[in-house]
DNA sequence: CATGAATGAGAGTTCATTCAT
DNA sequence: GATGAATGAACTCTCATTCAT
């Protein structure tokens, strides 16, 4: 496949992505897909067999720019609070973009796959999180900036407030000020009593 | 519609639940469920036009028990910390069953029906579960059970780590341990310090 | 399935016979059986699954049919000699009868599921043919009607001819004077020397 | 056409025949060619238009390679009963030769075009088959070799047994034995009684 | 000559939905 | 009420064939 291919693949990707976001995985059909790209039936079976493998493509470089975004934003002299701000604001991003949100299609592409493998991507996101949560809280208690008593509890009590909230903004709704005062409230549970 | 025919229709419908249980939403066809009932096509229709139909019933049906449960089981006698006991319980049990449970086709549905309208269903019984947790809360502060700055932000929160580990149970599994943890959490967090 | 749609199966069967007989096996799809039998696309998946499985359940009718046709001639008196005669008068029916025939198709739905099973069906009725004619002709030998020192040879030589004849007719055409002299030599191979 | 192309044409009738050889006629399509010889799609059809036209380039190659070993393998001094039994040998290599061999390609070639025409090459193969066969045993007969009253019948026979015997070994398997016995068989049937 | 991306026709298959019985 | 045969739309997927490079 030449260069030429692998900018189309790159413009059936990205035109599929609007799809999804529109109508979430189950509802998408490769037809919707070809129409959407304006391209031939046979056409875009040159570049992906399902929309699985599309969904999951996705996904995959989802989760490398989400990784990109995050680390390229750190630096040195950063404290933990400031990482955890950092965290919540782009989680705050997502949770509110609901256009060209991926957010239904990939549950729905996980409920139609279900499968409780350790090794599934929203598996392995999600542990990541708590992992990478746990050593902020526990940064920021040595730094004093912090005060909790079970850091791997409350890392992982953030993580299902974002997770609920995700799929809350999605079934129902939620307006940015939902989410400040969830925000809030989780960086309150972890401030210094004064 | 007879007697007879009321019968029916709740066994279409006890019937049917086990088949969105299985297989969720948008894998559900009407076929499924003629299949399921071993009924002919056009009995099915006599009854209900479509799944979306179908499963709207039996969640209307799932609300109503719910309520009763929960408010069957409140006595006068009860503190505010015995009945978020019993709440959180109760969600426990929700969120550990796998089986014949709905909540992976009720997420489903209301994906690829995406209203945010502020009546939908899921809106109304989350934000009916804020209320409720916001007064709990409220009166344990009052009774010197809690401690609490922000009532309705720890309800919230209280609903969006359950919410979350609703979907995170369904995406990826959870165990007891997991789940006992953060309800552990969550009340520690209302703890009066000593 | 009720007495309507047996009549309809066999409506189906009648017709996907012709187009056999027309266009071989590989030629045919669902799509034209659809179309000779002026039903709906799905209307046919409701009887049948596969060219596959009609032009089997073709075979398997025929199969039936040739035998009571043949077990159904034999009377008590007739000579070693007659029932090869009848046999072959069969035979040669049934090579000459162009239309509706569905050799080709047989042939060429043993060629695309080529295999070599010893139960397949040309193999069970090749060897069944060889043994009635063995038979027969080990019969011709004690009433003193034929002369043969090798029976299962001749009965061999006998159905290769016969499948010879067939193929042929098939693929080069082959008229009643060709047919009608391999008979004949062939009874004369038989005969006794006088 | 330069020198490169004829062998690039050969090389992919080389190719073509293994598919052919492995795959029958109808189950082979373009693509599979080009798989096969590993060349472009458009390349393929710079050379070659049809599976058709393939196949039967390969089968006038494989006419001529017969006609050259067969003739090439008589002597002078060989008498009818050397020649025949040369020329049954060569058939039965051909039998039971699996691998390699067009013969299901060929048949499934002449059933999809159907055509009793005089001049098609099954035909004239058939008929050349026979008036060699037929000249053969009356020389036999005239050299004291053989015994026959109806030479011609006699060669329409062998002719037709080998045809038998090779829509037999692709459809239903054949063993060396089994071809012994048949030609044994033969050519007893053609010995001088003693 | 050679490439391989692109097209579009067409086959297979499934189901929601209707309707005569 | 109940049945289930029938329909037809919609979707998936594969290839023969073309054509710009």
């Amino acid at each position: 496949m030449g260069e030429k291919s692998v900018q189309k693949r790159k413009y059936i990707l990205d035109t599929a992505r609007k799809v999804f976001a529109e109508k979430g995985f189950k509802n998408v059909t490769m037809k919707d897909i070809v129409e959407a790209c304006d391209i031939s039936r046979g056409g875009l079976y040159l570049y992906f067999d399902s929309t699985d493998q599309i969904l999951l493509e996705l996904l995959h470089m989802e989760a490398e720019e989400t990784d990109d975004v995050f680390t390229g934003h750190i630096s040195e002299e950063d404290t933990a609070a400031d990482i955890l701000t950092l965290f919540l604001k782009e989680q705050k991003k997502e949770l509110l973009q609901k256009q060209d949100s991926l957010t239904v299609a990939v549950y729905e592409y996980f409920f139609v796959h279900r499968s409780t493998d350790k090794n599934s991507m929203p598996r392995k996101q999600f542990d990541a999180g708590v992992r990478v949560l746990e050593k902020l809280i526990e940064a920021g208690i040595a730094s004093g900036e912090f005060y909790c008593e079970d850091p791997k509890g409350a890392a992982a009590n953030i993580m299902y407030v974002l997770e609920g909230m995700k799929i809350h903004a999605q079934t129902c709704g939620i307006t940015e000020k939902m989410v400040d005062e969830q925000l809030y409230y989780i960086m309150q549970g972890l401030a210094v009593d004064v």
